[in-house]
DNA sequence: GTACACTACATACC
DNA sequence: ACTGGTATGTAGTGTAC
């Protein structure tokens, strides 16, 4: 038998002791098929320098004798070969030990206590990922498969008659394809509950969205829409849930956060119901794995939690203020969830119901549509790094470089180094190293401001100067460069390693997916670009991460050392030119044009670039009429990191400034915004002070909207381990009080109000903390306006105008006569 | 009772 | 604990006077 097939969920069995491959996908006739297949099970002994034939024969012989017992089954040795491999560089003599089954690596591995024997590796990978990379059937690729059908056999245990597959297949040879479409089948959904603990209320509704396939599952009331079906009971809608996931034999079963609520939430009903959640093909119910965070997994159905993987993947380019389903759908999708205000299903009204149901289809829709927006990102995430779905879409950024590098050493011949276990905390308590330099900016308006930035700065320097663990040398030798990292020196020798190489190939593999999708304009060129970047971007902190494989912090501070080099001989460069540089974060510069033309600035970065070392590059990043830089609020000179710019084009570009901050309520951001943007696209400071005027004004009447005067600050931890408890953790404590639900992660929202007149001094001034006048958005109170003139928009705009030495005293005069008509 | 230094915390930049 | 360091700024905390 012969198939065209795509792998996309795999998991493992034993049977008879050993480890075999059960590899869930589609035919190209867009059946599911199940590829049963295993792998030959092996870790390495890389042996000591200079041991002679003999002495290896003999360590042969007695590693071939392993035994241990154990309960399930007999641990043995099964051969050994001799190789010559390399690890971390370096050319060495490898014994590779097979064994019948990989969870008894760690044990095998324990046991091997002898002399001749310099490490062991390769005994801390998964058997999965090992598969992977031995048999190169890598997720999402299309091979053509040569096997023996299993129909009804008792191979394997029946393998195949326990499984809801079309077909079950022993493969016997597998050849890559060069075919890449595949359009998998995806089924998103959504609970809707009363209580928010887990498993404490009832599920009263669940929504499921596919192609062409709408569908609300409840037990509570009947409705007027087509796409509702009432059971009688909760069980008996968990089980047409699965039966109904079952029908449409989704690839994918999409939620949003659903590791950490509805799968749990499902779970935990359909024990009480005393009913199995049997959604695995194989009729199992889902597993849960323990970590920080929950991880279910359902047997071969790739089980996505489309929130984790925009959580690592995308949340550092969104806008979005949080990774809230509403706002991560409007900014990706242009599209919100439905209204609804929670209430306890006791409380809602027989016709409120209709509107309920919506909203939970609409979540389960823009779940949807969100999963096959970034499905091109996930797939070619998968085959770029080799994992398959279900860890791509929950694996940390530093596991996917690892994963790549994994993926990617075999042309080097090397063994893999293992993960840190016992050197875990020497590391973390290592001091850290000087990071990048930063410019500390003159505050004022600037004219023809252009900026300029270097491509992957961090990833070049690495390429460049050679900076991994396996060139890493604590001493000088013959060929090697030198770093000093603060009195401390690193050396680094010529021979390329293993890691920049890698780095450069993901780096020339970023530009040339850029270059096509600038002329394609393609979901996969864009998708790869996307993919090559993010690995570039993470390639540098990887090497100072405690919890890498290749871990080397004097690698990483030596990166950051020479990119600090470079930046600050750039700058010169610069300023010998004529230029005045006024700003510089990192890799990037900002130098005044003045009335210089464009042609000579462009021409100085060729001559910069003409002297940098290796792939190093200075790029134009663009060029902007106007940019200003403020005062820092404690010290008269100027701050870093809090600049705003207006480009030829109109378009305004703000870091670091309130108007960015979502712990700033809106009124503020707004107000600095607009008297920002007054100043840029203008240069006139006149109209913008009439418009803080105007809001002072506004809020002294207290015409400002509640709504604009909330503070939003994330709760990051559990409310008991604060040591300060400042408003928002009052909130947050308030809430639970209330039978609010509360959970770290959360925005806390809220306001303050006017003092009570204890709290007030004999002059007037508040007194006590700002704390026990925060109140929840619906609680009552009159906002203070002192508050919100003192503490919210004055100090957001105040800087702004100092810089055109503009008497704030105008704005302070409105605020003293505030105070005086206080009292 | 208040002024001040210091700490805790959140958030941003690159 | 789940890539790194640099930086700003608010509110709370503790202490001296």
């Amino acid at each position: 038998m012969e198939i065209n097939f795509i792998p996309i969920d795999y998991n493992y069995f034993d049977y008879e002791g050993r480890n075999y491959l059960k590899i869930i996908g589609r035919t190209d006739n867009n059946r599911r098929a199940c590829i049963i297949d295993s792998c030959p099970v092996y870790f390495w002994a890389i042996l000591k320098q200079d041991l002679n034939e003999k002495e290896i024969k003999r360590l042969q012989e007695k590693i071939e004798s392993i035994r241990l017992k154990k309960e399930s089954r007999n641990v043995e040795v099964l051969k050994t070969e001799l190789h010559e491999k390399c690890f971390l560089g370096e050319k060495v003599k490898a014994m590779k030990i097979f064994i019948t089954n990989f969870k008894d690596s760690h044990d095998i591995a324990d046991h091997l206590e002898f002399k001749e024997i310099d490490k062991k590796r390769e005994y801390d990978i998964d058997f999965i990922t090992k598969y992977i990379l031995e048999k190169k059937l890598k997720p999402l690729h299309w091979y053509k498969i040569t096997g023996d059908i299993l129909n009804n056999s008792e191979d394997f245990g029946g393998i195949d008659s326990s499984l809801e597959v079309d077909l079950c297949l022993k493969a016997d040879k597998i050849t890559e394809l060069d075919n890449l479409e595949f359009k998998p089948k995806i089924l998103a959904f959504d609970i809707e509950t009363d209580e928010f603990d887990i498993g404490k209320g009832e599920i009263l509704m669940i929504s499921l969205v596919g192609e062409n396939f709408k569908k609300v599952l409840t037990w509570k009331k009947e409705s007027n829409h087509s796409f509702v079906e009432k059971f009688s009971d909760e069980k008996t809608m968990l089980e047409a849930f699965v039966e109904y996931v079952k029908k449409y034999s989704p690839d994918i079963l999409v939620g949003y956060f659903s590791d950490g609520f509805d799968i749990p939430y499902l779970r935990a009903r359909a024990e009480k119901n005393f009913t199995k959640l049997s959604l695995g093909i194989d009729g199992s119910k889902p597993v849960f794995s323990r970590g920080k965070l929950l991880t279910s997994r359902i047997q071969g159905i790739v089980h996505l939690d489309i929130y984790r993987f925009i959580k690592v993947v995308y949340s550092p380019y969104l806008q979005s203020e949080t990774l809230s389903l509403n706002d991560v759908s409007s900014e990706l999708l242009g599209e919100k969830k439905a209204v609804w205000i929670h209430k306890h299903s006791s409380k809602i009204k027989h016709h409120e119901w209709d509107s309920y149901y919506e909203y939970n289809l609409q979540d389960s829709v823009l779940t949807y549509k969100l999963t096959e927006k970034i499905w091109p990102d996930l797939m070619e995430f998968s085959r770029i790094i080799g994992q398959p779905l279900f860890d791509i879409s929950r694996d940390s950024m530093s596991a996917h470089v690892e994963n790549y590098l994994m993926n990617n050493l075999e042309r080097y011949n090397e063994i893999i180094e293992k993960k840190p276990v016992s050197e875990i905390g020497e590391r973390i308590s290592k001091e850290r190293y000087e990071g990048a330099f930063v410019y500390q900016p003159k505050p004022g308006l600037y004219e023809n401001i252009v900026f300029f930035d270097f491509t992957s700065m961090y990833g070049s320097v690495i390429v460049s100067f050679n900076l991994s663990k396996s060139t890493y040398r604590d001493r000088k030798t013959e060929d090697s460069i030198e770093v000093d990292l603060e009195g401390k020196k690193a050396y680094f020798i010529q021979k390329k390693g293993f890691f920049p190489e890698i780095l450069n190939d993901i780096i020339e593999k970023r530009k040339k997916y850029k270059k096509e999708y600038n002329q394609k304009k393609d979901n996969l060129s864009k998708a790869r670009s996307n993919a090559f970047k993010l690995l570039a971007n993470a390639s540098y902190g990887y090497q100072g991460f405690f919890g890498a494989r290749y871990y080397q912090q004097e690698a990483a501070a030596a990166t950051a050392a020479l990119a600090r080099k470079y930046i600050k001989e750039t700058i010169e460069k610069i300023e010998k030119a004529g230029y005045p540089v006024i700003y510089s974060d990192t890799d990037s510069i900002s130098l005044l044009r003045d009335k210089r033309p464009k042609k000579e600035v462009l021409e100085l970065l060729e001559k910069i670039n003409k002297s940098l070392p290796g792939i190093m590059e200075l790029d134009l990043e663009d060029f902007y009429k106007r940019g200003i830089w403020v005062t820092k609020r404690t010290g008269d000179f100027g701050a870093k990191k809090k600049y705003a710019l207006i480009n030829e084009e109109g378009k305004l570009k703000i870091r670091g400034f309130e108007t960015v901050r979502r712990d700033w309520c809106d009124l503020a951001r707004n107000t600095q915004n607009k008297v920002l943007e007054y100043i840029l696209t203008e240069g006139n400071q006149k109209k913008a002070l009439e418009y803080v005027k105007d809001i002072i004004k506004k809020i002294k009447e207290r015409k400002v909207d509640k709504n604009d005067l909330m503070i939003k600050t994330q709760l990051k931890k559990p409310i008991d381990e604060y040591k300060s408890e400042s408003p928002h953790v009052t909130i947050a404590k308030r809430m639970k009080e209330l039978g609010m639900p509360v959970d770290i992660g959360m925005l806390m929202k809220y306001f303050i109000i006017e003092p009570e007149s204890y709290q007030k001094t004999r002059t007037g001034k508040t007194k006590g903390l700002i704390r026990d006048r925060a109140r929840l958005p619906d609680e009552e109170g009159k906002y203070d306006i002192d508050y919100y003139l003192n503490n919210q928009i004055l100090p957001a705009v105040e800087n702004i105008f100092e810089v055109f030495n503009l008497e704030t005293k105008e704005i302070m005069n409105g605020k003293k006569q505030m105070k005086l008509g206080d009292f």
